[in-house]
DNA sequence: TATACGTGGTT
DNA sequence: TAACCAAGTAT
């Protein structure tokens, strides 16, 4: 009993870690030093929201000119909660983990006709929204409202890592509750939303992962892994897993100047994104023939496959694809009125209406580049 | 808790 | 160059 307990109780932060000056000291760096980025020209929630949904494990520099695109087009909450799901993706297409744009839009609904169109403020109704999780939550209610709330992300963990000296494997999800216990604790009165930021961007800048630029960090003083050395060492995460390979065997299909393409599954990778069939290869069977079977038994075409045209690789966080593509000449269709996947042909000129994943993307650009199609 | 979920940049 | 990493969430 006495052990449970001990181990909800809070963590403390250490009774000679100086809070205030180390919150003053960052902040007035942060003032000094913080990056002109597109979602800081104001503090309107939906801007927010946005930003801090597109830049959930992507980079700023990648994040920027979709972030541009997407307040262009879906300028504000109802103009999303309206738009056709369709053009949400499209704004998304090549940025990834595309269920973010999804979850985006069906909490902006959510927000249009549950909270009269008003991103709520409490930690409770916000992080029922899809796509907001404990970061994402923490971030907007600090940020646009100034709330006292923990945003712990791969930055934060890396410089309280070092701040304070924790060994603790920050790729385990119980080391996230952990930090932001200790964050909470040092949140300055009236600037929560600037310094969640003002961590976030000394990791970004200065606290960096491989490279920490201690000489010229603002917080140098406070921080016990510097005084101890061991800045090099921390943070602590356990190795990921290595993709596993995936072989396919891709299918071009032309019918005069159309391609043969289908929609993905609603649910799992890549969900609903269009792409060329193409299945996994078989273990041990020759490629032509299986591909030949496979295209004959699921859409009833009959092609000649002939030569390999190229292969892509693509890899994923957990998968690392290998397409093998084959241009295949159609003998014989049957005449269906529908094919399964929604497959359909379409002009190749037509192919830039559709959201494709990047890996397919780069067959596209390959035919082009090689005169397959004009 | 461990795994699925994208993509591109950095060392 | 092969990891490693990036303002994580859902299940």
């Amino acid at each position: 009993m006495a052990e449970k307990k001990a181990k909800q109780q809070n963590s403390k932060l250490p009774e000679e870690f100086e809070v205030f000056g180390f919150a003053n000291d960052l902040l007035a760096w942060y003032d000094a030093q913080k990056r002109d980025l597109p979602w800081r020209i104001n503090r309107d929630p939906y801007r927010v929201w946005v930003s801090e949904i597109m830049l959930q494990q992507t980079r700023v520099e990648t994040v920027k000119p979709y972030y541009q695109n997407f307040m262009e087009k879906f300028p504000t909450i109802e103009a999303l909660a309206d738009a056709p799901e369709e053009e949400v993706l499209k704004a998304w297409e090549g940025l990834g983990y595309y269920s973010r744009a999804r979850n985006l839009q069906a909490a902006a609904r959510e927000v249009k006709e549950q909270y009269n169109g008003i991103v709520p403020d409490t930690l409770e109704e916000i992080s029922r929204l899809k796509g907001i999780g404990p970061y994402t939550a923490g971030a907007i209610l600090s940020i646009a409202y100034e709330k006292a709330e923990p945003a712990v992300d791969g930055n934060v963990m890396r410089v309280f890592s070092r701040l304070l000296l924790m060994e603790d494997d920050i790729a385990k999800p119980a080391t996230r509750v952990k930090f932001e216990q200790l964050v909470r604790q040092t949140i300055p009165d009236g600037r929560a939303g600037d310094f969640n930021q003002a961590l976030m961007e000394l990791g970004a800048l200065v606290c960096l992962p491989r490279t920490p630029q201690c000489l010229t960090c603002p917080v140098f003083d406070y921080c016990l892994a510097r005084k101890e050395g061991v800045q090099h060492d921390l943070p602590v995460k356990g190795k990921a897993k290595p993709p596993r390979p995936v072989d396919m065997l891709v299918a071009v299909i032309a019918n005069g100047d159309q391609l043969l393409i289908r929609k993905r599954p609603e649910q799992g990778l890549l969900a609903g994104m269009w792409e060329y069939p193409m299945v996994e290869k078989a273990a041990s069977r020759n490629e032509q023939d299986q591909l030949y079977d496979w295209l004959l038994e699921r859409y009833g075409i009959e092609a000649d496959i002939e030569q390999k045209l190229t292969r892509i690789e693509h890899t994923f966080s957990h998968l690392h694809w290998q397409l093998e593509v084959y241009w295949c000449e159609p003998i014989a269709m049957e005449e269906l009125s529908f094919w399964p996947d929604q497959a359909k042909f379409v002009p190749f000129s037509q192919l830039s209406e559709y959201v494709f994943p990047v890996a397919h993307a780069k067959i596209t650009e390959w035919l082009k580049n090689h005169g397959k199609q004009a």
